[in-house]
DNA sequence: TACATTTGTTATGTAGTACATAAGTACTAT
DNA sequence: ATAGTACTTATGTACTACATAACAAATGTA
């Protein structure tokens, strides 16, 4: 067994650091008192004294929950609970380059499988204007036709238009956030293959066609990549 | 217009303070210079001197980017850059009770997309022995029959184990942080409605059945939900 | 020479002080 | 009563000091 199979089943012991300690203490704090968003917090002196720490530590905590977007501060007002946008401390990890390989090609599948379930939200949400830009967005990449950088330009906007259409605006911006990470894929990626099913096809299903029908489509768009897969 | 539309649509002005600027300065740094899992970091002295800050803003930068487990410090060793779990971010702002009620219902069409979709993956990587568990625990979901707890804990574990059989180990540590937000939907469910398909159709379909017929399977087994969904 | 122990150096971790700045709050004058 | 001013207070930033851990070098011993 190789000394990298220790590290990965092992992982490093952190010790852990008073910032740390405080920053879990606080968020308990902020649960058992069921604070809501907008409500004021102690502040940092108060904090500092009540945990028996520096100002400075209780600072660092406080910055980390603020990154988050957990709470907000004001000059003399104190600090505010805050609704955190989920995605937003997601999207600060998300690098092609530092997140292992294997990370990479889970959130490969995951884009796979979400677009082959999208079916549904999609006919019960699409509407006719929606279907018309998508069909143009499936018609300009036929005329454009093979460039390389046009063709993956396009094949964002599509697909990118199809989350768009289910309405569900995290899904939407959780989309937007990976599309660098298959951007990296495609990359690395020396023959493009052309599935099957082209998007104007897809568009005719959507038009015309049933949820199932849909599905089977994406599914046949996508079917080189779940080829890929198999063979990993 | 009231109030409330004014506040969602603008948001509030965040005045940057130094700790954001410098997050970002370390962000782009470590980019730019392309560093890799295990380089090391110029020492805080360092930093601070270079960016023309106190040590005590580069510590609140640094302590963020180690809480998302972008960088590791040992004391004397200097900052290593490592690689991130992007999931362990994701966590720490997933609390139903904070997360807004539109992004909570974003949540849950996102679970009912991927088990729609799961069934490529799953037909790909499951075997006999994944299929022999998953009925073990449809069976005794039969057997425990209706109690309430019981009901909810057999659920977890049938439809966790369906994401375990995926072989992907982020959609599984994905489904199961967003358990705390289902638990959550579900307590504030009257009166709980069971689907047409059965877990244990859906695990004889998974014996003897196509991908298609799971698909469908498992549509009708969430279908009350997608109803809920429509009237929202 | 080889190995164990001690000492020293250095970078991070924590505490504490000081002051700038912004945002309320109370008070005053017209 | 309103406008303007002075005061108060909590956060933002800087700086200093020291503890601690980890590595490095030097020293001592077999």
């Amino acid at each position: 067994m190789g000394n990298n199979d220790i590290k990965s089943g092992l992982g490093r012991i952190v010790q852990q650091t008073m910032p740390d300690i405080v920053e879990i203490r606080l968020r308990e704090y902020l649960k058992e008192q069921s604070f809501k968003p907008g409500d004021a917090l102690p502040k940092e002196m108060d904090l500092a004294e009540s945990l028996g720490v520096s100002r400075n530590v209780v600072r660092e905590a406080l910055s980390r929950l603020r990154m988050l977007g957990m709470v907000e501060t004001r000059k003399k007002r104190g600090m505010v609970l805050a609704r955190p946008d989920i995605l937003s401390s997601f999207e600060r990890v998300l690098d092609p380059l530092i997140i292992g390989e294997s990370t990479l090609r889970d959130i490969f599948e995951i884009r796979l499988t979400l677009e082959v379930g999208l079916a549904d939200l999609l006919y019960l949400r699409k509407t006719p204007k929606d279907v018309d830009e998508l069909e143009q967005i499936a018609i300009n990449q036929k005329v454009t036709g093979g460039r390389q950088t046009f063709r993956i330009k396009n094949e964002i906007a599509f697909h990118g238009k199809i989350y768009q259409m289910t309405g569900n605006e995290t899904l939407q911006r959780f989309q937007s956030m990976l599309l660098p990470v298959f951007g990296y894929l495609v990359s690395l990626e020396k023959v493009p293959i052309i599935g099957k099913v082209s998007h104007l096809d897809l568009v005719n299903i959507l038009k015309n066609g049933t949820k199932e029908e849909f599905r089977q489509g994406m599914l046949e768009h996508l079917e080189h990549h779940f080829r890929k897969l198999k063979s990993m």
